[in-house]
DNA sequence: ATTTATGCAAATCCTTTGCAAATCT
DNA sequence: AGATTTGCAAAGGATTTGCATAAAT
């Protein structure tokens, strides 16, 4: 086969929960069980989720002792703090989803069925690039959401009467 | 002088006061002295604002009659269903802004000062279009925020002993 | 042995609601 | 008059905090 050509290797080198134990050990932070137990479950599946998603499935993961909703709310700050998760506010709660080794991206969010699709286009950087030229800003990251109806729910709405527009 | 070429009348021919008044009507809502009071103060200065930055506000307003929390959030809602003012969240608070006769834009928002810039471009229609296509994704609307360092914020970080970083 | 984390309960923050009294049309 | 609004107080939902106890180094 073909050289070597994999990405930077530094990228995905450490598993999420390595990595967020490096980070824990950088602040003088411990190693926990609960946050060994919520890192795990939550690099298990690629989701967006928010803190009560991440609640209730732990209550259903058996060989995790309970973990207080506190300490998942703790856990989930440390974790955006290190790198794993990146957050994002809709409508008044708080989602979650990964960021460690996953590429950049942004979203569709449907307002139907709630649904969040993620896309991906380079245009943003260039834009960003743009506004540090003119305005000397700083750009550290962005957050972009596009709002409509995902195709699934425009076809729902095509066999509904009209009437339900108001 | 040359034909009239306006733009199409309807955008700004009306105050934001008629605009929210004709709105009200049209859903049987009843034009009140604190309605009244809200939109016009609102659409005084073109700032970003929240819930309680108004209330405060009126709270300086001599001739306003006392206007409760409670209504100005209820007017807020409405003004938003009456396209006069955008919504977007930022950590945890609503903030709103003009939107009846203003531009599209999007924002540059400071983590140091808090402030938001606004900007514009073009290029956030054509990702739009683009989604649509490929997703057939039916976009209504988006929001996209740069987070960073605004330029006074660099400058005051420049001056600053690095130690505060932590 | 120390120090950091956890869980509990209670507190906070922002926003919304129930309802009687006040205000519009 | 008759319906919608308001203000008040209280409720709500998400997230955070104080503190004694449990767990890590």
């Amino acid at each position: 086969m073909a050289q070597d050509f994999s990405l930077p290797s530094v990228r995905v080198a450490l598993s999420p929960r390595e990595r967020f134990e490096e980070f824990l050990q950088s602040r003088g932070k411990r190693t926990t069980q609960q946050r060994r137990i919520i890192v795990d479950e939550v690099f298990k599946r690629h989701d967006h989720f928010d803190a009560d998603d991440l609640i209730s499935h732990l209550a259903g993961v058996s060989e995790a002792r309970r973990v207080s909703r506190p300490t998942v709310y703790r856990t989930l700050s440390e974790m955006v703090d290190a790198g794993l998760l990146r957050s994002m506010n809709l409508g008044g709660r708080t989602v979650y989803e990964h960021d460690y080794g996953y590429p950049q991206h942004d979203h569709m969010h449907c307002q139907k069925c709630n649904k969040l699709i993620e896309f991906s286009t380079d245009e943003l950087t260039k834009i960003g690039e743009e506004l540090e030229r003119q305005y000397q800003f700083r750009v550290t990251g962005h957050r972009l959401i596009f709002t409509g109806l995902c195709a699934d729910c425009r076809n729902q709405k095509r066999r509904t009467r009209k009437l339900d527009l108001v």
